[in-house]
DNA sequence: GCAAAGATGTAGCATTGCTACAGGTCGGGG
DNA sequence: CCCCGACCTGTAGCAATGCTACATCTTTGC
């Protein structure tokens, strides 16, 4: 994997490298900012060993050289530094929260970019386009991924639902017909009630596309599954970055499936967000 | 600014670099994963210009050298390229689509993260904190970051609302007392309905928290604005990366807020968890 | 305790990025 | 029209960098 984060690549190889080779590792995880601006020489002097030992490191995660190993740094640095905020500290006053929770959401984000199946995102985005309605599911955090889908019904083109109440969901997953696609969204997969409305709206005929977060028992009640894997965390205050992804997910189907409906449909898109306009004041109020 | 885009400052700067300079950049904009992976003299070759020639268009664009050069734009290209995604195209497959829109949130949320004020967020922490109660509000994809906000009142541990209804927002505005907060939040920050939310919740003695996107009208009626900047964008189908970084906001408010609440809540978090995972299957269905 | 395998450091080399300087180009004034 | 100065641009050379072959030292298994 080339594009891989060097950064968690170097913490997970971390325990089979050789001993002075593990040095190298701990500073570059202590402070990766400073490794990256400093020379081979300088690296090695800090670390404590030759520099050939540091070419050895760069070599044992993957890279060509110590060149390559500073650029894929600063690529993984750009994205932030998973490795020293997985861990949110009581003390950590709010600018630190700041810088954690962006950078996490930042590399969750380019996680999920690189795992996203190209192949079931573009069937998912052919089955909507055909679709003559669309209903959303999810609950919890899901729920409001699906209000938010909902919500774009105008790029969609076609009348879309998101029920929040449980009852209503299962009488709309019943309803759904041939021609109408229905969208369940759980990050886990697993929850109970989404696997049943992904069964029924199955078993009523429409077509079922998945957004999940692991390769879960719900891909098996549905035509196409998007997997939108995130970073693991085991850290009970870290956000939800699945959430996250899944609204750029949205973003993406959305997007695309709107992009296929031509001039008349941006015609008419266009005026409603003219419309919208109307509600905003012009200078202050 | 050091940690400014590379890729935007080589783009804006083009015009007045020297001609044969400008056939670095031209080659830079072009294909800039080519030139990060490329060495001074490749780099001068491809150009059809001398060394340095390249070096000296390093130091117009703000860098020290090539060496440095090389290393922002890796972080440029990490954050992805904006340059090259601005407008989506109707002829764009979905792959594209993917590409574009990954880019343009992980560009936008360094943008936003560059600009968030850390002292007005300090003290929407401490607002947040002392609070008995809180009510946030907001209309379309607005109200999805309400929303979920509200589903995160585990995290702020005070009972949290997020009304919906127009009716029910005005209701819950009036009603609302010293000691609770109402946090608004409005990409624009100029829709009347919330800018009247906002007078009547602090007429009414609550302190009131505005997440927008710009300084806007809305500001005028809040104790503390949270100004998420993010990327200009006039293209209709390009998805509103404003909702994207407010609830990257609210994560980050309900953490900053959630680590100073202490063990006992921490505890009763953890026992809430739990509970949900009872909601799912273990293994399949 | 010895030998083999492995890990680490030393020394030298090719290449790289950088800079002082020279040649060339363009524009304005005599 | 020609000359002079300012300003680009390229050539040549240098110091330093990253890399590799080899030697030394450490560890491990018998």
């Amino acid at each position: 994997m080339a594009r891989e984060n060097v950064l968690e690549l170097v913490r997970s190889r971390r325990p089979e490298l050789r001993r002075s080779e593990r040095k190298v590792a701990d500073l570059v995880l202590a402070d990766p900012g400073r490794v990256l601006h400093a020379t081979l020489a300088e690296v090695a002097r800090s670390a404590r060993v030759s520099q050939p030992t540091v070419v050895r490191f760069c070599g044992a995660v993957g890279c060509s050289g110590f060149q390559d190993f500073r650029l894929r740094l600063a690529h993984s640095l750009a994205l932030g530094t998973p490795a020293t905020h997985s861990v949110l500290l009581g003390t950590d006053p709010p600018e630190a929260v700041v810088e954690k929770i962006f950078d996490y959401t930042i590399t969750s984000l380019d996680w999920a970019r690189q795992r996203l199946d190209r192949a079931a995102l573009r069937e998912a985005v052919a089955i909507l386009e055909a679709a003559t309605a669309i209903e959303f599911f999810g609950f919890g955090a899901s729920a409001v991924v699906a209000r938010d889908a909902q919500q774009k019904f105008p790029l969609f083109g076609v009348p879309c639902g998101a029920e929040s109440d449980s009852h209503q969901q299962l009488m709309r997953a019943s309803m759904l017909q041939p021609g109408e696609v229905a969208v369940v969204i759980s990050n886990t997969g697993r929850t109970r009630s989404i696997l049943d409305l992904a069964a029924i709206a199955r078993a009523s005929g429409a077509r079922v596309i998945a957004i999940t977060g692991t390769r879960s028992p719900l891909v098996r009640h549905c035509d196409v599954a998007l997997v939108v894997e995130t970073l693991d965390n085991t850290d009970i205050y870290t956000p939800t970055i699945s959430r996250i992804a899944a609204l750029v997910v949205v973003d993406i189907l959305s997007t695309a499936v709107a992009l296929r409906r031509g001039d008349e449909h941006s015609r008419r898109f266009r005026a409603m967000k003219d419309r919208l306009n109307g509600l905003r004041v012009s200078d202050d109020g």
